[in-house]
DNA sequence: TTGATGTATCAAATATTATTGATGTATGAT
DNA sequence: ATCATACATCAATAATATTTGATACATCAA
């Protein structure tokens, strides 16, 4: 358990997603966020958490759909979910994104080598 | 033209991605990201140029199917090419990804509002 | 306990993306 | 001029993801 914790904190910076696992991982999170909704909703969480009801108003979509993104972004760990009462509040959970970030960091970095030429 | 140039420049950052243009540049982005062939180019551009031969005999998959995801890499401006006698010649283009982690920053700039609560 | 509300989930239909094998095109070598 | 190489592109198929409308479930209020 704790070395899933870890492999999970790790998978972009310390592998640079070399292992099937840590791929997978980095792979359903891109995916989460390649998705016009799916972004909406994050920049809105980005303002504080929500219920479902407060991103049906915002965004004017079927309840369902929503859900669907919802649960796409759950599952790549992008948010969180909390009930109270009726209601289930999402929030953002940043680091996800800080671990996208990281990768990008460690890329970038790659690229300033004399013989790695980037753009 | 210039004014698209600038556009392109800041759609993540100025923008948050608030116009419509601005919005499909970002996702074609991130969807060009999402997928674990465009992951290993994309890695393995970071170690320099190269060019499909090279990248055939890395990753031990077909042409045809190298080449359609190089064309996704292209139109999504991750990567630019060049053309050297029969060779064509990839690399990175590393603006792209900046301004994906700029976005990121911002994002978690918000996210540190008292108002806004994120993980 | 009944009914309304907030949300998840499901199955079917649709849309989008990726793979495959074949063919086309330009370049350079002979 | 012919041929091989390096690559792009295309059409058909397969695989995945999304949308839609319906239904199910839990919570709360009356």
């Amino acid at each position: 358990m704790a070395i899933l914790v870890k492999l999970q904190h790790y998978y972009w910076t310390k592998q640079l997603m070399s292992s099937a696992v840590a791929n997978k991982k980095a792979i359903d999170l891109l995916k989460a966020l390649a998705e016009p909704i799916r972004l909406k909703i994050i920049e809105s969480l980005s303002n504080g958490e929500k219920c479902v009801c407060d991103l049906m108003q915002e965004t004017d979509l079927a309840q369902s759909k929503i859900s669907f993104h919802l649960k796409v972004l759950k599952e790549a760990g992008v948010i969180t979910d909390r009930q109270s009462g009726r209601w289930i509040y999402y929030k953002l959970d940043i680091r996800a994104l800080k671990s996208l970030q990281n990768w990008i960091k460690k890329l970038r970095k790659e690229c300033l080598n004399e013989t790695s030429s980037c753009e």
